[in-house]
RNA sequence: GGCCCGUUCGUCUAGCGGUUAGGACGCCAGAUUUUCAUUCUGGUAGCAGGGGUUCGAUUCCCCUACGGGCUACCA
């Protein structure tokens, strides 16, 4: 019988939760979806030093603002928990006792500032110091001391860690399910610490007795976690779960736009994009990061942009629902190599998730950015405006940009336009016009529009020749919606008076 | 330096031995629009290099180059 799908999502509550991070968290999300599993949510908070406030909280309302509800995890239950490693402290040193009562780990004696003499001088040397099968007997640990020793210094209280003891020579190979097959040598890779001295796992043993013990089938995470996956793989092994190992899957990393490396909270700062999903403060430095969510992205258009990032279909389709990546997704069509974030890319996406937006939902959405401004309008003439400008628009802010003048009168006048279009006559022709639509009495556009046409027929004026000065003292600019459907919205009186304000001023 | 992963238009990608190498973003041009934007149509641009294997390589293998990741008592 096969097993029932469990995957999870293991951040670290270090900081703000990057838009890598989300993406891992989507594709687990995805494959568990669509294997009918459970997504869990696992905190990995083994390093003390490293905790940042807020930052678990984040990262749970990032994933619920995208959609990706866990089933189980810290906060949301289940039956596996603790979820948090920090309360799992201690059912950790019984592993690492096992591993060292089999003869796969050792205490370690050394301290940091020896480890780290060692390191330096071996660069100085240009080599590298490693803690391996060459130097672990040279090193004070339980293979280099006597017996006595080592139970005496731990009598005594002396600090230790535990560290894997590698073993010799061997092959390690795992077919990665993106990646296929991929092979280490043990004589490569060195012993590394997977208890603490401070009484915590590090992340290499939590890691591995977690996803066992809360049966993980599937590890999907970044490519950093590559190189570790050996030691992984004879941490489960070691540890006598190799039958039930979770098969292992990494994804490629996000790239800065431009430039070397991967993407960074330095780039989004540098070239004005979010790598966060929500805005974020940091309680230290009081720094504030802007967020997806807070710069108006849509979160299906996050998540859509998202998953296009190292995924697609296989064939040309680009939008796609939630259900859809469900449907649709599998681990094989994940893309092999690194993959630049394009910015711009992301906007287009969210212009498509607004057009697809009913008026109303939007007039709802831009409501408090008008009141935000001091502007009460009625959801009727705020609908109305949407309808009018929504297709030049990508965010909900846009609205205000591309409509502020439905609701406000320009305070000046685009200087170019009226070098052009403002002739010696404009002045006195407008102000005829302004008769005519103090005359008028049916106030729809269709309806302006054709009084206009037999307007200025009758007087033989060039239709665009005046339209365009009559743009300018409605809106400012020479831009903006059809011109009478702003005469109709915002009415005979504003209208009038924009136009006669204008002809004073200019 | 060592280990591992990767390499198709500027960018994201399709391609899984025989294709005019397809799509999208961006960019450019034209059409529509009384303006701007939208929309539509068209265009620009790519298989890193060198060896093999094969009747035939973008596709398979090797080497080189380049890119990326890891190399902590951090995850």
């Amino acid at each position: 019988m096969e097993k029932k799908v469990r995957v999870r999502f293991a951040p670290s509550p270090t900081g703000p939760l990057h838009m890598g991070g989300v993406r891992t968290a989507l594709f687990n999300y995805l494959f568990a979806r669509k294997h009918g599993g459970d997504f869990l949510l696992r905190i990995e908070d083994t390093d003390q030093n490293r905790f940042v406030p807020g930052a678990e909280e984040y990262i749970i309302e990032s994933l619920k603002w995208c959609g990706l509800v866990p089933d189980e995890g810290v906060g949301f239950g289940g039956d596996c928990g603790p979820y948090r490693q920090s309360e799992r402290k201690a059912m950790y040193r019984q592993y690492a006792d096992e591993l060292i009562a089999k003869g796969n780990a050792y205490y370690a004696f050394d301290t940091a500032e020896e480890l780290d003499a060692l390191r330096a001088k071996a660069e100085e040397e240009k080599s590298t110091f490693s803690y391996d099968l060459h130097t672990r007997g040279k090193l004070n640990n339980s293979i280099s001391l006597s017996a006595e020793e080592v139970a005496q210094r731990i009598e005594r209280g002396d600090a230790f860690v535990i560290r894997f003891k590698m073993p010799e020579n061997r092959n390690v190979t795992e077919t990665d399910l993106i990646r296929g097959e991929v092979t280490f040598n043990t004589n490569t890779l060195d012993d590394k610490v997977l208890f603490k001295s401070d009484g915590m796992p590090t992340y290499h043993l939590a890691n591995v007795v977690d996803d066992h013990l809360m049966s993980i089938t599937h590890v999907i995470r970044g490519e950093e976690w590559l190189p570790s996956m050996p030691l992984h793989i004879l941490l489960y092994e070691a540890l006598g779960w190799a039958e039930t190992r979770p098969r292992f899957s990494h994804l490629p990393l996000i790239l800065k736009p431009t430039g070397k490396g991967k993407l960074s909270k330095r780039d989004g700062d540098k070239m004005g994009f979010p790598v966060f999903p929500l805005l974020w403060k940091d309680p230290e430095t009081g720094d504030v990061s802007r967020g997806y969510r807070e710069d108006g992205y849509f979160p299906e258009a996050f998540v859509n942009l998202l998953a296009l990032l190292g995924w697609s279909a296989g064939n040309d389709q680009e939008l796609f629902s939630m259900d859809e990546l469900v449907e649709l997704f599998s681990l094989d069509r994940v893309v092999k190599s690194g993959a630049r974030f394009d910015p711009e890319k992301a906007k287009w996406f969210n212009r498509h998730y607004l057009q697809q937006k009913s008026n109303n939902e939007l007039a709802q959405l831009f409501m408090p950015v008008l009141n935000s401004k001091g502007i009460q309008a009625s959801p009727e003439k705020v609908e109305r405006v949407v309808e009018l400008v929504k297709e030049r628009c990508e965010f909900v802010n846009d609205l205000w940009e591309q409509g502020s003048y439905f609701f406000v009168a320009p305070e000046n006048y685009d200087e170019k336009t009226i070098q052009k279009k403002w002739k010696e006559d404009t002045s006195e022709k407008l102000a005829t016009i302004t008769g005519l639509l103090q005359s008028h009495t049916d106030w729809q556009a269709a309806s302006i529009k054709e009084a206009f046409s037999n307007f200025m027929n009758e007087r033989e004026w060039n239709f665009g020749a005046i339209m365009a000065p009559m743009r300018l003292t409605l809106v400012g600019t020479s831009a903006g919606a059809d011109l009478f459907d702003i005469i109709e919205v915002i009415g005979k009186e504003e209208t009038i008076a924009r136009i006669q304000r204008a002809i004073q001023t200019i």
